[in-house]
DNA sequence: GTTTATGCAAAACCTTTGCATTTTG
DNA sequence: CAAAATGCAAAGGTTTTGCATAAAC
């Protein structure tokens, strides 16, 4: 679905009808939570769209910023950055590589390409800086998490 | 410089040749979690690689092993995914987009690209698990943040 | 009316920091 | 021996959780 070009009323509307689908109730909180990420352009964080819902609405914790947040990720209606409950973690590999991450198990494998290696850098990205590393990350399911939510699914069928 | 094929003499003598030259003790602790960082291939966490090194060198605390970490860090012999004091981060934009991150001050704009959009996924990824989502990243410096840190070596010549 | 979501406060989690002691160059 | 690094314990910041109350369907 193309979110570039949806007027904001489109995407209130895409919103309820996914809660009416999940079977999700539509509070206060969740509509304002999902009209503030919406409306953003610029990845904020938690904190950050927390604040500027308290602007509209001055009834809303912080807890329920992160489960709405999170259930919006659920629900697909939204993607995290640098997700949560990921720490930091380190490499030594200092050749230009790319990665391959498990979106279940957060598993990351390195992998070479001389085809990625060659990609060039967008005109239009120069104009906002200047670009040291260029990466590839596709993000997906592992053989082994694959494996085991095939497992799950057979045995909630029985 | 190719990590790939040098063997662990080879980095661990790298590994003592920058220190000296960056004026850093080199201390036993530093030297074993040098080594368990260039030994694994699997972006081990701080904890991980603080219950490795402790494997082979019972005295060394967590916090040295953070420490350590980001001086490996800055002096260019790791690089560090999903770094230190970054929270989660929301995006409503569900079109097929790349990603700038500017490296000093983390801001995050989002680039359209049909080149980028149209590469293939290498066999050798296949074999690992199935990739949903292709992204690029592109990471250096954005302009505000490179104007910041010209004015602050003008600043230290005076 | 029943089920689900909220707010509050407290906990959990990862990471950093201050300080006395030890180690390095 | 001077300077820097360590371990310890305590604090910091972000995110999650349990539970009584409130709101949605």
């Amino acid at each position: 679905m193309n979110t570039q070009h949806q007027t904001m009323e489109q995407r209130i509307a895409h919103f309820r009808e996914v809660c009416r689908l999940a079977e999700v109730k539509l509070t206060h909180q969740r509509l304002e939570i999902f009209r503030e990420v919406a409306r953003a352009g610029d990845h904020p964080d938690a904190e950050t769209i927390y604040r500027r819902v308290r602007e509209h609405l001055p009834v809303v914790s912080l807890d329920t910023v992160y489960r709405t947040l999170w259930l919006l990720k659920d629900l697909g209606l939204v993607t995290a950055l640098g997700s949560h409950h990921e720490r930091a973690r380190f490499d030594a590999n200092l050749d230009h590589h790319h990665h391959f991450v498990c979106i279940d198990c957060g598993m990351t494998v390195d992998f070479y390409s001389d085809s990625f290696d060659r990609l060039e850098i967008p005109e239009s990205v120069q104009s906002v800086g200047a670009v040291e590393v260029l990466q590839v990350e596709m993000r997906g399911r592992c053989h082994a998490c694959a494996m085991k939510s095939e497992r799950r699914k057979q045995e909630n069928r029985r």
